[in-house]
Formats: C-alpha cells, sequence, structure tokens
DNA sequence: TAATTCCCTATCGATTTAATAGGAATTTCA
DNA sequence: TGAAATTCCTATTAAATCGATAGGGAATTA
C-alpha cells in the first residue's frame, strides 16, 4: 500500500510543476488545492527540500518551489526519498538490500525469484515517469 | 513490503509443491523446513485451505496438501488472498476498488495515473507465473 | 481410549502511520 | 525597528497493523 506521505508528497511535487514558474507557492496553498492536512504536508516538504528536490524561501512571499525541471525528476528517486524501498522484500531490493533471516539460499527462494520480477517490472515503470508525465 | 504472512504462504505452497504426491505434509515439518513460527504458519495454512487452494486430513498421517495442480495455481490469486490488493491505491484496484477521500477527479491525478501503470505492470508479472514457475 | 494433528478464537507487544502541537528562526515590509 | 508572514524543527499521540503466542476444541487413527 502506498503510504500518504508519498501520495501527498507527489500531488504536491505534481502542484508545484503544474505552476511552472519559479514564484514560491505556499505550504497554505498547496494543502488546501489537494485536501491535504496542513502540518503533515509540512514535513512532507520539508523532507524532499532535504532531499534535493525543493528549495524553499521564508518571510512573506515564501514557500516552495521546484530546483530542478520536471521532465528531470524520475519518479524513481521520488519514490525511494519518500517511499523507501521499490523492491517488495529487502533481499531483492537495490538500494536497500538486506538478506533474510530465514532463507538459507535466495537463488533458490520462490519469494526471491517473483519479488524479482515484481520489482523489475515496477523499476520499469518508475523510470519511465517523470514528474513532467505526471502532469498533462 | 510483502508482509511475512504472504512471504510464508507462498513458501509453504511451493514446499508442498515440491513434494508433489498428494500425501498429506504436517504443519510442522514445513515450518521446520522453512524456518517459519509454527503457530502463525497454522493460521495461514488455515486461510489457504479456506480460500480453496488446500485441502487438510486430521490425526496421525494428517497435513495438508495441494487440491489443485501447481500449474494452475496462478500468483494473481494467491496474493489476492495472502496480501490483499495488489495495486498500490484503493483507487486503481480491480478486486478492491475504493474511491479516494481526498480526489475530487480521478481522471486528473497525478498518483491515480502513475500507479495505474504500477498496476498493470505488477499484474502482468502474476498473471504470468503460477505455482509451478516458482519451484524449478 | 490415547495419541496425533488440524481447527478456532482471543490476545499481546512492537512497530508504523498519519496527524497534531508548539514554538524557533528567518525574511519582508511598513 | 518591529510586526507579520512563512518555513523550520522536535516531540508527542492515537490508531492501525503485524507478527507472534496461548490455549484449548474437534476429528481421526490405531
Amino acid at each position: 500500500m502506498l503510504s500518504k506521505k508519498t501520495k501527498y508528497g507527489l500531488k504536491a511535487l505534481t502542484y508545484l510543476a503544474s505552476m511552472d514558474g519559479k514564484e514560491p507557492v505556499q505550504i497554505a496553498e498547496i494543502a488546501k488545492h489537494e485536501n491535504i492536512s496542513q502540518k503533515f504536508l509540512e514535513s512532507i516538504l520539508l523532507t524532499l527540500r532535504r532531499n534535493g528536490f525543493l528549495g524553499s524561501k521564508k518571510g512573506k512571499g515564501g514557500g516552495y518551489y521546484l530546483i530542478r525541471e520536471p521532465h528531470e525528476i524520475l519518479m524513481t528517486s521520488v519514490i525511494r526519498v519518500l517511499e523507501g524501498p521499490i523492491a517488495m522484500v529487502p533481499c531483492v531490493s537495490l538500494n536497500f538490500y538486506e538478506k533474510c533471516d530465514d532463507c538459507p539460499d535466495e537463488n533458490k527462494c520462490s519469494v526471491h525469484k517473483l519479488m524479482l520480477q515484481v520489482r523489475d517490472s515496477a523499476l520499469e515503470v518508475y523510470r519511465n515517469n517523470t514528474l513532467a508525465d505526471l502532469i498533462s
């Protein structure tokens, strides 16, 4: 299940991308437009800023804005920052690999085999979608 | 993230399929072989039986066994029973559809658009894999 | 009748999630 | 210079979910 954090983050990014200008947009405006709890959105935007997706400006006329072009922002990176691993089990994760406690041999594991395919198919989707693709 | 329930359920099914014979296999044997908490596995096998994947026999020499051929058991149905929806958001789910509270128009929603693709790619994997495919 | 094995419900502890609270820091502008 | 606007940051909480455990009941076998 996709977390609300990721869902809201994607919606906020899309909203900012659709604004297009580099004018800062206030949290309150995004929250209202997308029906998101303002305080919750606040923490999400902070994460996106700390991870290099957004810039911010304080004080009157302040807000958040994209610091990269929408077509440069891959869904793989957004998902990894907001949601974490794309893989459904750590033993097939590229960026968050972990060995399973129970499994003596990954290569013989049926779950591993299946989830490898699922990961690859999800990766292909995320790699083929940038923020720009989500707008139109 | 894939739940342990699903992971263990898949491992148990694979083990039963690899036995091949219609001889009942005891919970304890599966649990030991796959390093799973026996009591937890018990409840999982019960779910699989109630959903038409397994048969069972009580008393000495009892246990669980597959009641369909491995190549007839699609991953779509196993996943839906153990894990629930394949979709990452209810608004793109085929079998567990639900409207989003916040979203006024699904067709304009960027998250919807992305998650539709993710669902389709996952579905394709699950539809192309039967229990038989996981064994070899 | 005793042993074996699955059947069933309830409960628990830990973790995660979504949201809230409350104020600090910075910037703008009158 | 000071008040308003806005982001920044940490802590807390309520609810849900997950993985596991407990404890006995019911059926089957020998």
